[in-house]
RNA sequence: GCCGUGUUGGUCAAUCGGUUAAGACGCCUCCCUUUCACGGAGGAAUGACGGGUUCGACUCCCGUACAUGGUACCA
């Protein structure tokens, strides 16, 4: 295998929202292909039709593309090893479990659910281990307990009938991990699996095995939940007669939940506050809307550099990466081997880096969604340069209004308490000089403001210091913001002049 | 229950038999800043447990504990 074209796959099943786990193993996959030059799949694994879900498979690309990871073969951009759709490949699928049947490897189980059900409930009370294994077989409706003519006959008659795997006796798998190392399994301990289901779709067992080898997978990774599954498809590579270009295999570790234990759900993001799907997913069954990273307010690079340091590390003390130096550093010897907790404060540094390092201009454009509600035109020159102006105390792009709507819509309300204090008729005749002052000022620049705003306190002979903070206020509406000049300066002599008056006006009353 | 996998500070983690056991996030203190933030300087905090192997173990081996995944005609 090591001599051939190294190509990898993403196979995602479309039942719904692409959680931060899929994402990371699109990630490494892409990563792994760029870095070896090779080629990254996405195909899709569609094969229980009952678990169809509309626009899944779309949104999933939308992610992909998001994300910034484009495939070089997909069911979009079909490359010479189609259909990328299990769904569409289903033809090919029952031949080779025939071949199996034929080869004495599988065989045909015409079991009902009802007989397996209680099968499983005579096991667990004898045994405590309800497989179908070697032992149970023998006492099952399938064409290893039958004669050759009841199965013709079964057949015949269009008894519904699955294809299973005939797991050996007494034998010790053992297959190298990339990232675990050897790894080995008991056949006595796996149980026949199904290959081809009733309906004549594959199973995931057989599908992935005929569809890697089929498309010329060179190396596998998926997550560490497949490692229980890996004999059976270690024995169907060899069984196929496929062994010497079986892809080399990587299960990657989990995303755990912060608290506690047990991998992360979209549950666990529900509870905790932050999002675990990549984009907005609703669920057509259900209208059930789960938010996404994106709509929360990260960066899609943000987001990859986050997610690829969250089981992986380069053994440098670099955290930021740019996608081409990901590239460029990933291996998959250096991916963790136990699961990664979440910690969603690093995720929202990682995006507060990349709000950092991101030009204004563009941070407009990725602003613009989150203020489309707003119901103000904001030209978006000047969106840049207020962005310019509070960048770095944003974590999310969606908290751009709460840090930054003063400078386009007057404050609904003001921090009176923050002025109260110092609210006294000295205070008062100041601000009414200042706002005099301000009105009559023709270079309305930060620095000449500064200048007239210093004029005044001279003039009312108050300090400087019982001043500055009750001007913020009155043009903030509260405790925070850049400089008071420069809020000044940008929202303009009129809004400036008037939002005093206001103030004024306000705390007199009071 | 059975099988697999894993276990360095609260979290992400470096270390590939010899180190004062890096670094980052978060937290705390101080500085800067007439707000908030940014930035800067410090600080607290780590090898699950028990046996081996070895001159020497976080690193290798074996147990135990704990966690987690699987145990479907789902992926």
């Amino acid at each position: 295998m090591s001599n051939s074209k190294v190509r990898v796959r993403f196979a995602p099943s479309p039942t719904g929202g692409l959680h931060l786990g899929g994402v990371r193993t699109v990630l490494y996959n892409y990563l792994f292909a760029r870095h070896h030059g090779g080629d990254f799949v996405l195909r899709i694994e569609d094969t229980d039709q009952s678990r169809f879900v509309a626009g899944a498979e779309e949104y999933i690309m939308q992610c992909l593309d998001w994300c910034g990871i484009q495939p070089d073969e997909s069911p979009l951009k079909p490359g010479a090893y189609g259909p990328y759709r299990q769904s569409e490949r289903k033809p090919m699928y029952a031949q080779y479990a025939h071949q199996l049947v034929e080869q004495g490897n599988a065989y045909i189980a015409f079991d009902t659910p009802e007989d397996l059900e209680s099968m499983r409930e005579k096991y667990k009370s004898e045994h405590h281990n309800a497989q179908y294994d070697s032992r149970t077989r023998a006492f099952m409706r399938n064409s290893l307990t039958l004669s050759k003519e009841a199965v013709d006959t079964l057949l015949a008659n269009n008894t519904p009938h699955v294809i299973r795997i005939k797991m050996p006796v007494n034998e010790t798998l053992v297959f190298t991990d990339m990232i675990r190392g050897e790894v080995s399994f008991e056949t006595n301990l796996v149980d026949d699996k199904v290959l081809l289901k009733a309906d004549g779709m594959p199973t995931y067992h057989l599908a992935v095995v005929v569809d890697d080898y089929l498309m010329k997978i060179s190396h596998a990774f998926r997550g560490e939940e497949w490692l229980p599954s890996a004999p059976v498809h270690l024995l169907l590579w060899k069984y196929l007669g496929w062994e010497a270009v079986m892809p080399q295999w990587a299960h990657l570790p989990l995303i755990l939940k912060p608290d506690g234990n047990g991998k992360l759900s979209k549950r666990d993001g529900e509870r905790l506050g932050f999002p675990v799907f990549a984009m907005d997913w609703t669920d057509p069954r259900t209208n059930e809307a789960t938010t996404g990273f994106r709509e929360r307010g990260f960066l899609p690079e943000a987001f990859t550099n986050m997610l690829a340091m969250l089981g992986w590390n380069s053994g440098l003390e670099q955290e930021i990466f740019t996608m081409e130096e990901l590239v460029q550093h990933f291996s998959i010897e250096r991916v963790h081997k136990g699961g990664a907790k979440f910690d969603y404060e690093k995720a929202k540094w990682f995006n507060h880096q990349y709000i950092q390092k991101t030009d204004n201009v563009r941070l407009a454009e990725l602003i613009q969604p989150f203020i489309a509600d707003k119901n103000v035109a904001i030209e978006p020159s000047k969106l840049a340069t207020v962005i310019g102006l509070v960048k770095e105390r944003l974590h999310l792009l969606s908290e751009f209004w709460d840090q930054a709507g003063f400078f386009f819509v007057r404050p609904e309300s003001i921090d009176n308490s923050a002025i109260q204090a110092k609210w006294t008729d000295t205070t008062k005749q100041f601000f009414v000089l200042l706002a005099e002052k301000f009105a009559a000022t023709a270079d309305w620049s930060h620095d000449n403001i500064e200048l007239v705003f210093n004029e005044a306190v001279a003039e009312a002979g108050i300090k400087k210091g019982e001043a500055m903070l009750p001007l913020r206020v009155m043009l903030v509406g509260g405790k925070f913001g850049p400089g008071v000049f420069a809020i000044a300066e940008q929202i303009g002599k009129e809004e400036t002049v008037r939002r005093i008056e206001n103030a004024i006006q306000l705390l007199t009353n009071s």
